[in-house]
DNA sequence: AATGAATGAGTCTTCATTCAT
DNA sequence: TATGAATGAAGACTCATTCAT
């Protein structure tokens, strides 16, 4: 046998670690943290990553790259843009949504490790794409600009993550279907799409 | 008399750090760093300061309170709720969205300093009940239901300022004028209220 | 395996440390003393011990706890009130007469970490049920009232232990036989027993 | 006017200094709490004192030369050296003992500021030629060899003064009184002098 | 691969003392 | 003489990472 490398390891460093950063920040998170709440040794986590960076990193990545082929599949799936769209909605955002711990991750202060950028460009890219094919006669979609539409997206995108990212670690009074029931009025309202 | 207390060594203090706070974080900022980048030492950054956590919570509250009770100068101003709204949207969020740097700071790690929840749990009661006066007879603010307005203001304001955040950290394309373009048109679009 | 908690490790740094705190005192004492004393870095003396604190209190605990068992099963192989008596002048009192340096910590500024009332209590009442089975008939015992008595074991026991530390660091000309001497003509000139 | 030092303001720097020290021990001490608790400035405290040392220095020398020399006095006016000895303790210990205060930071971890042998000399020096003058023919008293005697009178001195400081930090139940009977029954019973 | 003691640069903070005013 | 802001060395402690076993 080549490796004995343990996935089911790296995936419990990996899930550990995204609660504790999560609930206590990057900076707030010691290895000694993980290495309690796992159970395994500091030579352990350091053999599967080779530093507190990649392990953010890591869950970043892959916890992104996994929502987004969902995303992409499911897309796939559907034919029409509306369907899309609704898809997008309905079935995107809710999971994205209930991914808190990704999220903070996300938006946390190791936004440094974190390139949402990329992230943040991709979506709108692929959602812009999406709602420029629902343009065509659709007054209120040719009032925004290209520019204006693509930051549009970025807010209401942003505004949600960070929406849920505080609602988690405050009083906000304001839930995930909340959170969804706001994109559905914004879409029919100012885009005049019904879903 | 001995040397008095200097007011403009306490600004120093607090404009170097907040600048260094919003570009590493609060936990990426060392007080060496702050001694570094001011020119002053440990003991007198301490005579100003009882601690770390009093620098970035005098960030805080000092600049919000700075913003917000210029905001309420201005509201005061106006008359009609049509006006105010105007004003809020034109003169306000372009001034919130300039300070880059505190937004930076409200959104970071550092929340448990920040008391983010109560400033977003005010401005989105002002902006509430501003909107609500706007509402009779308007068919699509009455399409909200009280919990999506208030969720539909969090998130937008959240969505700005997360913006500009990763606006300035990132080639995101994005500028502050295409924020409150987008502002504008999706109060339009989705309000049906022209400004 | 990787290098085991090495116990002798963490008996160097209790030795070094109680001979500098002994000299030095606690507060005088910095943990960069016990550093370049004991040869070792900073971070293997906090991988035995959690702080400073603790390193007083294992000093303070763990020797006296020694002496004091020893006392016991002495005095548990004595007979009659009189053998003990004899035991706990001659064998127990030349043996904590001796750990200077846990009595000059016993006794230093540290008094908070050291619980040194407890000590006493614990000695005082024995000493003052062994002097008691010694007291019928015998006239100066039935002089002393209960209170006196225990004031003046305790007197007496805190006598001993502040004129070693203060012989210890300065030239008084008293060595450890001269206090046992006292100990013993007082017994015999105030209890009227010949030791 | 040649000096305007204030010698008010000098003896009370000295009282809250000795209270302060007495009770949060002398590294535990700040300046800046002497400051606070008289009510000066750092400045003022050391226009009259150049250093915290230097404080507990004059503390000590002041309260112990004040304490002796009254004793020197009260020792000249009586004749015999029973008197003497009677005076010692019934007006000479008392007295000592009501300053815990002085005592407290005689014993702490400033020793090395306190000389403190030097006054246990002092004293032992003349308790000791106070109680040869009595030893003719008193049988208790011959049988104390010269350095015992010596010690003794350091062990109950020294006995006395642990005491009183232990028992005002903790709960040791013991009155002054009770320490006076203590050494009253001593001499009684060991040197069979009745006073 | 797994272990966990060892490392030491780096953290925040304190505080006796100085000295310009 | 009085003031109190300024100083900076020194303090206790942390923690990501290494490496001998």
């Amino acid at each position: 046998m080549a490796r004995n490398r343990d996935e089911n390891k790296r995936k419990a460093i990996l899930q550990t670690s995204k609660l504790l950063f999560a609930q206590k920040g990057f900076f707030g998170t010691a290895i000694s943290d993980i290495v309690r709440e796992t159970g395994m040794t500091v030579g352990t986590i350091y053999t599967y990553f080779s530093s507190k960076d990649e392990i953010v990193h890591a869950i970043v990545e892959e916890g992104w790259s996994e929502l987004y082929s969902r995303l992409e599949r499911d897309l796939g799936a559907a034919v029409s843009p509306e369907d899309k769209l609704r898809l997008l909605i309905e079935r995107f955002i809710p999971e994205v949504v209930k991914d808190v711990d990704l999220i903070s991750i996300l938006l946390s202060e190791a936004v440094t490790y974190t390139r949402l950028e990329e992230k943040i460009e991709r979506i709108t890219d692929l959602v812009f794409s999406l709602t420029r094919s629902l343009a065509a006669g659709n007054r209120p979609l040719e009032a925004f600009t290209r520019q204006t539409l693509r930051t549009a997206i970025v807010v209401i995108f942003l505004g949600i993550m960070s929406t849920v990212r505080i609602a988690r670690a405050s009083s906000l009074g304001i839930s995930n279907r909340d959170i969804v029931s706001v994109v559905k009025v914004l879409a029919r309202e100012s885009l005049r799409i019904d879903l």
